[in-house]
RNA sequence: GCCGGUGUAGCUCAGUGGUAGAGCACACGACUCAUAAUCGUGCUGUCCGGAGUUCGACUCUCCGCACCGGCACCA
């Protein structure tokens, strides 16, 4: 039996699980299934990573100690997999028992391979900024470029990785297994990364405290990029299961968006050659999502609403929509719209009438699954496609091509419809041809059972209410025509997609949520915090770019008392033209910055959400002005 | 500014060095078992622009343009 070892990213609960989370999670959901449904032994991990400094920063801002944070936070996680389906063997957190013996067993053993020394890590240190301040950067006063403050000189001591040893390992893998990292756009890309050669990496931090500690030097803390990958063999039991194991390793597929494939391909690999075990057989990276054109982003409010679209045309649409329009590796624009459209098209119109009208025949004519008793024209055609579909399906997985995949199946169920019509079968009641119109509703509806077990990876919900209502009491995942027993009792055909008008919501677009502003009690402040701020009206007097920003533009602000000049990150929303002569509320007691080598005293308000619109006064008020 | 991606029918996208494709939408026809469904037929294209390589380019190379994304920048 063939083992199939899959895996999803473990999610950082920093923040809540999004859509491409979700994409990620169920495209390794179809794989899964997939495989499970072919008869191989499956193992598919999904989880959370819980530590590091992240983490530790949004559990103390929520008053939380970080174990309780990602307590509260891994159920969001694990609650979202079960509404959409998921069907993973495990569910890891980095915090667990078992992941934190294998990492350690993990991280002894390349502190052992000899790669793993000790370095200082060096240089110009500015708290405000909490940052190493880059050579390029450094004038001969040594201060802060941005804060005017002399720098610290600091030096901390760091483990670090051999990763530059692995080059040449690791270029001559990528070219000896072409398909190693898929798809060929993100190998292309890691070459070229190699080309231009490796440095070794950091793998500790003395600073942070959330996470596990180095075996061989418990003042470190490991890195938590460098943890999360080794999730991959602790979640099998690296430490704690030996069998399984021996069983899974090396995983068959690590999926992933096509952000992370560095940490993947470069240093997983390079990781585990040092240590000397078999690596994984391929790293799979898939595009992003886009909403309506734009890139996905909390802070623009650019989120795609999982919620309302299941809710209004079922998990499976949602699942098929994903899988159907977007073309795997390739960013995809998800749209309310064209869910829609494939909702009605797809699966109302082709499968779920499909399915329909063969039942009501049944129904009508039949008491029960007639036998196939008399052949005829149109019968052979039917089978092998089904046959040269189950090949193909096979295919398009292999390449990762789901939307392809759906596609041959559909070509089927089309051919299924055209069937029921060239047949003509609802002619055929009279006593004479009963046999034939049997016949032709036995086909239809092994076709229909053969449809089930195909998209059952895809859409495993409407897999089973197919199989239901055909009257299979037990869900069929053998894909061999003419399985289907004769004589099972049919159910009456309720639409499996009822057809969704348009008309009706129309218009909920409105939503009036914006991101939704956590009112913390904890993110009070006092009144007294409120009157530290200075902020008066000003009127623009110019307004140019800065060169070398696409964003930032240089105002000179008339406080009346005064002129300042302010730095504001507008540029992609207003003209300098246009700003001239507004009146604008500037907060004045803001420390000055440098930006772009351009002094800033102050800040313009202005809400910015979508867009970014100048907040000034309603009618025009003196220069100076304050505001409170 | 740097890096990357995309540009093919009204829409969403496949695609190949040799006379342009699918689905949806649209039009017409057939049918009436079915969820205003299904089936058939048809429809539109300077395959972003320019130059080059080639017997031949939508496909390869270069230059541009447009849009998108990432990074820097957002006090």
């Amino acid at each position: 039996m063939n083992t199939f070892y899959i895996t999803t990213p473990i999610y950082y609960v920093n923040g809540e699980p999004h859509a491409g989370h979700a994409y990620t999670t169920i495209v390794s959901d179809v794989l899964a299934r997939y495989h499970r449904v072919k008869g191989d032994q499956v193992f598919f991990l999904t989880g959370v990573d819980e530590h590091g400094a992240n983490v530790h920063k949004v559990a103390e801002n929520a008053g939380l100690a970080p174990q309780e944070y990602c307590d509260k936070m891994t159920p969001i996680f694990t609650e979202l997999w079960e509404r959409l389906n998921i069907s993973h063997d495990i569910f890891l957190r980095t915090t667990s028992d078992m992941h934190k013996r294998g990492a350690k067993k993990f991280l002894t053993a390349l502190y052992d391979s000899g790669d793993v020394y000790k370095a200082p890590y060096e240089g110009y240190y500015c708290r405000p900024c909490e940052r190493f301040v880059p050579e390029k950067e450094l004038t001969d006063e040594k201060i802060c470029p941005i804060h005017k403050l002399p720098l610290e000189w600091i030096e901390e001591e760091n483990y670090f990785f051999r990763l530059s040893k692995y080059q040449d390992r690791l270029l001559a893998h990528i070219h000896e297994n072409p398909l190693f990292i898929y798809p060929e756009s993100r190998r292309n890309e890691l070459l070229s990364v190699l080309d231009s050669g490796l440095e070794d990496i950091s793998i500790s931090r003395s600073s942070v405290s959330w996470g596990i500690s180095l075996p061989f030097d418990p003042e470190h803390i490991v890195y938590v990029w460098i943890e999360a990958l080794m999730n991959y063999m602790t979640a099998l039991g690296y430490e704690t299961d030996n069998e399984r194991y021996h069983t899974f390793w090396p995983a068959n597929v690590h999926m992933m968006a096509k952000d992370i494939t560095r940490f993947h391909a470069l240093i997983w690999p390079a990781m585990l050659m040092a240590i000397d075990l078999p690596l994984p057989k391929q790293i799979v990276a898939h595009g992003w999502l886009t909403k309506d054109g734009e890139a996905l982003s909390k802070t623009r409010g650019i989120v795609i609403d999982m919620d309302t679209d299941i809710e209004t045309y079922g998990l499976d649409a949602f699942r098929y929509y994903l899988l159907r329009e977007f073309s795997f590796g390739n960013d995809g624009d998800y749209r309310p719209t064209r869910l829609h459209e494939r909702y009605n098209a797809d699966l109302a119109n082709d499968l779920g009438n499909l399915l329909n009208r063969v039942l009501g025949l049944l129904n009508k004519n039949f008491d029960g699954i007639p036998a196939p008793t008399t052949p005829g024209e149109f019968d052979d055609e039917v089978k092998e496609m089904a046959q040269t579909t189950v090949d193909k399906l096979d295919e398009h997985i292999k390449a990762f091509a789901f939307d392809s995949a759906l596609e041959t199946i559909w070509e089927f169920v089309r051919r299924v419809n055209r069937y029921v019509q060239q047949t003509e079968v609802w002619t055929l009641a009279k006593p004479e041809t009963k046999p034939r119109m049997g016949t032709i509703l036995y086909n239809s509806l092994e076709a229909l059972r053969f449809v089930s077990v195909l998209i059952s990876p895809f859409i495993p919900e409407t897999a089973e209410k197919i199989q239901k209502q055909i009257g299979l009491t037990e869900f069929d995942t053998v894909s061999d025509w003419g399985r289907l027993p004769i004589d099972l009792k049919v159910s009456k055909g309720e639409p499996i997609f009822p057809r969704i008008d348009l008309k009706k919501e129309k218009a909920p677009q409105p939503k009036a949520a914006k991101p939704k502003q956590k009112s913390k009690e904890t993110n009070l402040i006092s009144f007294a915090d409120f009157q530290k701020l200075d902020l008066r009206i000003g009127n623009i007097i110019s307004a140019e770019p800065i060169e070398g920003a696409d964003r930032l533009l240089k105002l000179q602000v008339d406080l009346g008392t005064e002129k300042r000049q302010v730095v504001a990150g507008i540029a992609e929303h207003y003209k300098p033209d246009a700003l001239i002569g507004k009146q604008v509320i500037v907060v004045v007691n803001l420390e000055p910055a440098t930006i772009r080598n351009v002094e800033s005293h102050g800040m313009i308000l202005a809400a910015s959400g979508d867009t970014v619109v100048l907040a000034s006064p309603e009618t025009e008020v003196p220069l100076g002005t304050q505001v409170k």
